[in-house]
DNA sequence: CCAAAACCTGGAAGCGCTCCCAACCGCTAT
DNA sequence: ATAGCGGTTGGGAGCGCTTCCAGGTTTTGG
């Protein structure tokens, strides 16, 4: 370039001359709508984002030039000056393996997308693969003028990440109960009273061995669910036998293999943490010769899609996971648009539905 | 306010008073930075996005005041000034209802996450969910500043989506095989041969009547796999029955159905579409206390965990469906940082898996 | 030892938008 | 007629960063 001058020149030319061709067949600005609708950047700025105090036919002519020019404003610029990305983060945490063998993450990041669709939000997916990953997720999720909120999936015990978040004061909601009771705004359903409900449905049905297949238990939601199972057999007087209480980890193999220790032991019904671990552990007890329910019976967690299609037809609690994740950014947005306020903690209703692998209907 | 001019004054300090202090604590820019460590804005920013050309000692010096205060440039400003977002958009199609059915798509989720934290990208998800959704679809995943590229899942026949953002110039890669033709990136396995490959599989293993589930006839994996049916037929010599040619809709229950429908024709092996409706398919055989692969062999597609859970377990084309995620975002991650190139076509590879249900290791 | 080249640094002009403020308009009420 | 009042409009100062450019400093080679 310094070589030769006069050509540098005709190139920056040159490139000045795409740059702004380029910006006038795509790339309006503010400032051209403007000037095309013969107003000012204030005026074209109002109309776009629906200010009351522009005239009629004006605001009609404006908009005409808009649709006509097809112009969008320029998401960085907007979020820069009105400190605002109009962007929510979901993060989903690296022990999450069964993300894509359990459809509870699916759906849940469905119901979440739904919402962020219907209020004009886009969606950031912070998918915790490695440990690196999991190193370098706070800087990448909490880096400013990025996102307005977070949603993070966290009932793992000693999330550092949630204590991070808490403390970096972004607009935050969890899903799942969060193991160190902090001051958040949470949502969750009522893991232990709906797995006493489950339990007592099979106490009802006259089980003696009723045993239980946990998930892993790092996760509040195991240990919840594993404490109404225990407090619906002491409620009946019931001893707890340790060897009924297995450990799975949410998986449909991890259900199988759970399964398969439990059987030397003895149940005659089995309530499981998930659905997908209940499908495993039905297909270990189905190797053995034995039928569900007639010689074990199960009741499952989640209601998923599938547990409505093998034979037996599994009974489950139903958790509400698509409206979840409404109501998760529903309440998140909330406390963007609002403001801090105290921490609210939504927890959704469960309801037992009640099929075949449980026996009900043969027993009574 | 106007009434009380002096009060509003006082306000106004005070909040700018709040804002400074809120600014001091944890929302420092380049300029402070910079005073901090002696420097000028620019150095700060050679610092930070490591531009050669700053003496060792000043870099050092700046890094550890960053360190220091924990400094985090602003994502919307930057991104800004330098016309680059950093981020990169993913957009699942409506009629993938099967979204939270079928693990394709979780997982392929999973694997462009992965490369997306690998690469120092934010992802944005889109789920198309409602009618309303696809038709405001466009102006958000276009929306200028936003994103510097976006991700495609799109072999339906007739996506709109797809013809404008390929009109709009954003940078674009696709998943799956678009129907028309046209002048796209993208990456796919080859349906039509994988096809042919597992339906080659089951004539040699001399079955006669060999029938296929299909996909919804509106995507292009559908009509690939079934092409790849047909020719494998053909090319030993086998007339077409077209009452064992069967449609699904990709899932369990679609399959369950659509063996329903075959059985009376009769077939004494069938490929699946999917290994999801390859599920339910076997499901529908079992009931009428048919056995698999003794009575009717299957293979599938897609090489999913479950598949290779039930017995018998899963004979399937393997799609390298994690990797799809990765290779996908580095197409896409080349054009944005390479400029537009010729469209590149990617196609993976495949892998029979035999297992059970094909009756191999009986047959021979 | 000096000129040329290479390297380093700070200033300033943006990127495209929001939002405050002052000015202006056409009225009504005095 | 004129002050006063909403409603409406344009100008301008940012938002926090990148990047070009010019000037200054150091290094290199003859």
């Amino acid at each position: 370039m310094g070589a030769l001058p006069g050509f540098g020149w005709r190139i920056g030319y040159l490139v000045w001359f795409l740059l702004d061709w380029g910006r006038l067949v795509s790339d309006l600005t503010l400032e051209d709508i403007a000037k095309k609708a013969g107003v000012s950047r204030s005026t074209v700025s109002r109309v776009v984002n629906d200010h009351p105090n522009v005239r009629e036919d004006v605001r009609e002519r404006v908009k005409e030039v808009i649709q006509s020019t097809g112009y969008q404003p320029h998401a960085a610029a907007r979020s820069l000056a009105s400190q605002h990305s109009w962007m929510v983060g979901l993060v989903l945490p690296r022990n999450v393996s069964s993300f894509f063998t359990d459809p509870y993450f699916p759906r849940l990041t469905q119901g979440i997308a739904q919402a962020c669709n219907q209020h004009n939000y886009t969606l950031s997916l912070f998918l915790i693969g490695t440990k690196e990953d999991e190193e370098k997720i706070y800087p990448r999720v909490s880096r400013k003028g990025l996102l307005d909120g977070v949603l993070l999936q966290s009932d793992q015990i000693g999330d550092q990440l949630a204590d991070q978040l808490i403390r970096s004061n972004i607009p935050l909601v969890i899903i799942g109960r969060p193991f160190s009771n902090k001051n958040v705004s949470y949502i969750d359903v009522d893991n232990t009273n709906s797995a006493f409900i489950a339990v007592s449905h099979l106490i009802r049905l006259g089980y003696k061995r009723i045993g239980t297949i946990t998930g892993v238990p790092t996760r509040t939601v195991s240990l919840d669910r594993q404490e109404g199972y225990i407090k619906a057999l002491i409620e009946r007087g019931r001893d707890i036998d340790e060897s009924l209480i297995v450990e799975g980890d949410f998986t449909e193999a991890g259900g199988y293999y759970a399964m398969q220790r439990m059987l030397p032991h003895k149940p005659d019904a089995v309530f499981a943490g998930s659905d997908t671990m209940a499908l495993g552990a039905m297909r270990a007890v189905r190797e053995t010769g034995l039928r569900v329910p007639e010689d074990i019976a199960f009741v499952g967690f989640d209601d998923l899609p599938l547990a409505t299609l093998p034979e037996p037809r599994l009974t489950t609690m139903r958790q509400p996971v698509y409206q979840f994740g409404i109501k998760a950014v529903e309440i998140l947005l909330d406390v963007i648009e609002n403001g801090i306020t105290p921490p609210r903690r939504v927890i959704m209703e469960t309801e037992l539905i009640i099929r075949d692998s449980c026996g009900a209907s043969r027993r009574r």
